[in-house]
RNA sequence: GCGAGAGUGGCGGAAUUGGUAGACGCGCCAGAUUUAGGAUCUGGUGUCCGAAAGGACGUGGGGGUUCGAGUCCCCCCUUUCGCACCA
């Protein structure tokens, strides 16, 4: 080795680019040029490090920062840390220390993995959300949302002043009401309000989670413990105020499809109906929600979820025990059992009967836990006709079925149909299709009173607070007879208290009454005195996903102790389309971004940011996979253990077909999945930057393959671009002077061809993001060099800044011993000059009925009869042509000839 | 079950609108250089037939459109991801 010094050399240019703060962004920047916001999605400072799959996005993000840089852009590109939240605090339990010591070590650490690999970020405006400086600010939004209302009239957010004056002068009785009643009107319309939810209790962890932080069967996400139902008090976030903007809104931002999918989806916007039952013989109805009122007249019986709170006052004594047992088991069975026969339905009869309003039949009420509580209005009218699962729960109990949609005649008889077909015992609707008799129905609902078309939402609202230390405390004090008062926007921040003993309150009891780390803390901190009564501070503190809702508008201007962000600023940096890219994994897809677009949407509502949506333009970078082993217990071995049958090391031949893998002697399994710890399978930035240095680690993460897509790490391929550095490096650097090997004089002209066609391939890459095939044309220009003794200056020159973005250690040093005294951070991007590209010769392939049978060298400005002349007369193609008449010629211009013969 | 994405050499991948499939890299083979190893350089490397020229086959499978299909259309298989009794 040792023929290039890439550890002397990035160790220079990271400390110059520190020194110099070349990737410093002016607080104020020259707003006549145009401005580039490239982000991160940020991460958490975890106790393990990186391992080489984390920055493959920063390294992207990078690339396009430094290339943004040289097109004339002012480029905002920083990195900050969401470090509050269950894993910090998690690992500072395990630890015994204090979460904000190990929070800050964790950074430290990170902060040093990501500056070796010479990212360009601005660190001067680097966040945590830890700091009191910025939380100060998360819980100022937070007011925002407290003291807000959403206003469906004007279809935006108002500041809760507004609604008073107009309840005020709507209400003559508003006035005369007490302050609690009032407060208790008004909770009905904030956008962050206390409610009493059923919410999922998780006792091990002290604390309740967010439906999204529950597995499928009902265990926490993290931790795999398990979780309860319970109701508890607490703070939610109305984000279903905001259900149609979220999806509308997707139609402004340039962002996956799937991911625009998945976040429409969790809205889960559905029309329908409501549909008002009468109930036999009393004087309540039952409503329901369907998306298919033209089936009416095929509802047979009613199911209400257990939870529903009619199912008490409905039963009939007669039925009262087998009811009250049905409830108990459906209380007790777990989700997975409920998922696992999803097929098989129970259910019991209340022995209350309702009227269908089409119609008039008496038909009966059920209870069964096939109908969820947390959707629509957690009743139906079951119309076993036209939907499986009504279809079974009729079978099991055998209750009438009776088709209101005429299926095709190859249908089976023995199964619902849920196409489209026309209306049949229906009455009224009879012969129309299914569009038309939703929409007839609908009408007549409203004529009627029976009912009305409306949209119902799977999206719940946000519930907002957690029984944890390692989070922003809420602004918010209680009194002593439940009044809520807001702290005072200068009051702000709440800090948290220290504490001793920040642990959650852990058991195994589900029913134990919650009491959050808060709670402890110091009198003096959990009590406020105002006007002579003490009021007590919010015990709960915010959950993970509320710091990094907003920092990428922090980070417009970081430092302002005034304001989250100057609106002038915000205007710059923010305008048009927002970020302008956001680089994240798909994990992300649904919450992180519907959140952040929630709060900015309330914020753009509210006048303090300028655009409706964040992030203009997202991506989603893949995985970086690999392969791991598991011996004959199942548990992951590391990698550097496991050798093949040949005594090879497994890292060397792992991609080759009939190797059998052992470690230690004993036989392993081979699989393939995510890098990550639990497969042992983590290879460390530190260890590559050691061996090869960073430049080398960000060319071969790049080179990989497509940056969207998932891909596995092979440490063997490294050399591949590690080789080509060296090779540039010994083209350009004399290894015994370390003086340029350049050449003072005008470049041939074939040479200043392939330069040009390298600048145009490589900048039609940069803008595609196409990296990999951007370091192709790179290697390939470089095999040109090759063989010359010396590189004229006009050629090293713009190869070296093409290099740049990619392998910018190498390329300043580059830079610099070509004789420039400054960075190349923001000299012009080379530009390709189509007059020196265009070949004067072109290669025209000549087909003979589709297949290729020869090529021939034309002049670039050879008309098409000299080509098919040409073409016509090789030797090859005349052999092939031999046999048959020629029909038709094909002359794709510059590219080929197809001789059609028969 | 529903929805979205992906299937190309031994491996990672390339082929922007239909126009030479396999760029570039790894690995492998051969040669040069070197005391040796390493490093470097040169050439080769989809499969099959052939000494070569050349030919046949070939982008998960089957059909189709077209002068021409990895690319467009229909059916099927495999696989990854998301959602999942959402009325």
């Amino acid at each position: 080795m040792a023929d290039y010094p890439y550890q002397e050399i990035e160790q220079k240019w990271q400390r110059r680019w520190e020194r110099h703060k070349t990737f410093t962004t002016p607080t104020r920047p020259d707003t006549s040029r145009p401005k580039y916001y490239v982000l991160d999605m940020f991460p958490y400072p975890s106790g393990v490090g990186l391992h080489v799959g984390h920055p493959l996005g920063y390294i992207a993000t990078d690339i396009v920062a430094r290339y943004k840089r040289m097109t004339g852009h002012n480029v905002l590109h920083p990195m900050g840390f969401d470090a509050f939240g269950l894993p910090a605090e998690q690992f500072a339990v395990e630890h015994g220390v204090h979460p904000r010591e190990t929070t800050e070590k964790n950074i430290a650490n990170m902060v040093r993995q990501l500056k070796a690999l010479g990212l360009s970020y601005d660190w001067d405006r680097a966040i945590a959300t830890t700091d009191e400086d910025y939380y100060r600010w998360t819980q100022w939004i937070f007011l925002q949302l407290y003291n807000s209302w959403y206003d469906v009239e004007a279809d935006r957010a108002r500041p809760i002043s507004e609604l008073e004056v107009r309840l005020a002068a709507e209400d003559p009785s508003w006035t005369a009401r007490t302050e609690a009643e009032k407060e208790a009107i008004l909770g009905e319309y904030r956008l962050a309000y206390l409610a009493e939810v059923p919410v999922n209790w998780c006792p091990q962890l002290g604390t309740v989670l967010a439906n999204e932080e529950v597995t499928n069967d009902g265990r926490s996400e993290r931790g795999n413990h398990p979780v309860f139902k319970r109701p508890l008090k607490q703070w939610m976030l109305r984000i279903t105020a905001y259900c149609d903007r979220l999806v509308e809104d997707l139609d402004l931002v340039d962002w996956p499809e799937p991911v625009k999918i998945m976040q429409r989806n969790w809205v889960g916007r559905s029309e329908g109906a409501r549909v008002d039952f009468r109930i036999d013989g009393r004087d309540d109805q039952l409503s329901v929600f369907t998306t298919r009122p033209d089936t009416l007249f095929g509802a047979t019986y009613m199911v209400l979820a257990p939870e529903h709170p009619l199912v008490d006052a409905i039963t009939t004594d007669a039925h009262r025990d087998a009811v009250a047992a049905y409830l108990r088991d459906a209380s007790e069975r777990s989700d997975v059992d409920r998922m696992a026969d999803a097929k098989s339905k129970t259910g019991v009869f209340t022995g209350a009967w309702a009227i269908n309003p089409a119609g008039g039949k008496r038909i009966p009420i059920w209870v069964a836990d096939y109908v969820l509580m947390g959707y629509g209005t957690g009743a139906i009218m079951a119309v076993p006709a036209q939907d499986e699962r009504d279809w079974a729960f009729a079978k099991t109990f055998d209750l009438p079925i009776v088709r209101t949609v005429s299926p095709p005649v190859d249908h089976d008889q023995d199964a619902p149909y849920t196409g489209d077909g026309p209306a049949i015992n229906s009455s009224f609707l009879n012969g129309l299709h299914v569009v038309d008799a939703k929409a007839r129905m609908i009408d007549w609902l409203e004529e009627t009173g029976n009912g009305e078309g409306t949209v119902t939402y799977k999206l719940r609202d946000w519930l907002f607070s957690r029984q944890r230390y390692w989070g922003e405390p809420f602004p918010i004090l209680h009194g002593p007879n439940g009044e809520i008062q807001a702290v005072d926007e200068e009051d702000l921040p709440v800090k948290l208290p220290p504490m001793e003993n920040f642990r959650p309150e852990a058991t195994d009891d589900p029913d134990a009454a919650p009491r959050t780390p808060l709670s402890r803390a110091p009198a003096s901190w959990r009590e406020v005195e105002l006007d002579g009564v003490t009021w007590e501070r919010e015990l709960n503190t915010m959950p993970q996903w509320a710091g990094s809702c907003w920092y990428y508008l922090r980070f417009v201007d970081s430092r302002n102790d005034n304001a989250f962000v100057s609106p002038d600023l915000e205007r710059y940096w923010m305008g048009e389309n927002g970020v302008d890219l956001y680089v994240g994994g798909v994990e992300h897809a649904v919450l992180h971004l519907l959140y952040a677009r929630f709060w900015h949407k309330v914020l753009f509502d509210l006048g303090h940011v300028s655009t409706p949506e964040p992030f203009g333009r997202l991506f989603n970078q893949g995985y970086i996979q690999a392969w791991a082993y598991r011996d004959a217990r199942g548990v992951a071995v590391s990698v550097e253990d496991v050798v093949d049958q040949d005594g090879r090391p497994a890292v060397e031949v792992q991609d080759q077909p009939g190797r059998q893998f052992f470690a230690h002697g004993e036989p392993v399994t081979q699989e393939y999945g995510k890098m990550g710890k639990s497969l042992k399978n983590a290879v460390s930035p530190d260890d590559i930057c050691e061996r090869y240095g960073a430049d080398t680690l960000r060319l071969y993460e790049m080179y990989m393959g497509p940056l969207e897509a998932s891909k596995p790490w092979n440490t063997r391929d490294i050399v591949g671009v590690n080789r080509f550095l060296r090779r540039v490096w010994r083209n350009l650097v004399d290894a015994d002077s370390g003086e340029p090997l350049v050449a003072e004089q005008e470049a041939p002209r074939e040479l200043l061809r392939a330069l040009h066609k390298t600048i145009e391939r490589v900048t039609v890459d940069m803008n595609r993001m196409s990296f990999n095939t951007a370091i192709a044309a790179l290697i390939e220009f470089t095999s040109e060099l090759v063989p010359l003794d010396r590189i004229p200056r006009t050629v090293a020159e713009p190869f070296v800044l093409l290099l740049s973005p990619l392998a910018p250690h190498m390329a300043e040093e580059l830079w610099e011993r070509l004789g420039h005294a400054s960075s190349l951070a923001c000299e012009p991007w080379p530009e390709a000059d189509p007059a020196l590209f265009e070949d004067d010769q072109l290669e025209v392939v000549v087909q003979v009925n589709g297949k290729v049978r020869g090529s021939i060298r034309v002049a670039a400005d050879a008309g098409k009869d000299t080509i098919l002349s040409a073409a016509k007369a090789d030797e090859n193609v005349q052999r092939h042509m031999e046999n048959g008449t020629l029909r038709r010629e094909i002359y794709v211009p510059g590219r080929l000839v197809n001789l059609v013969v028969s």
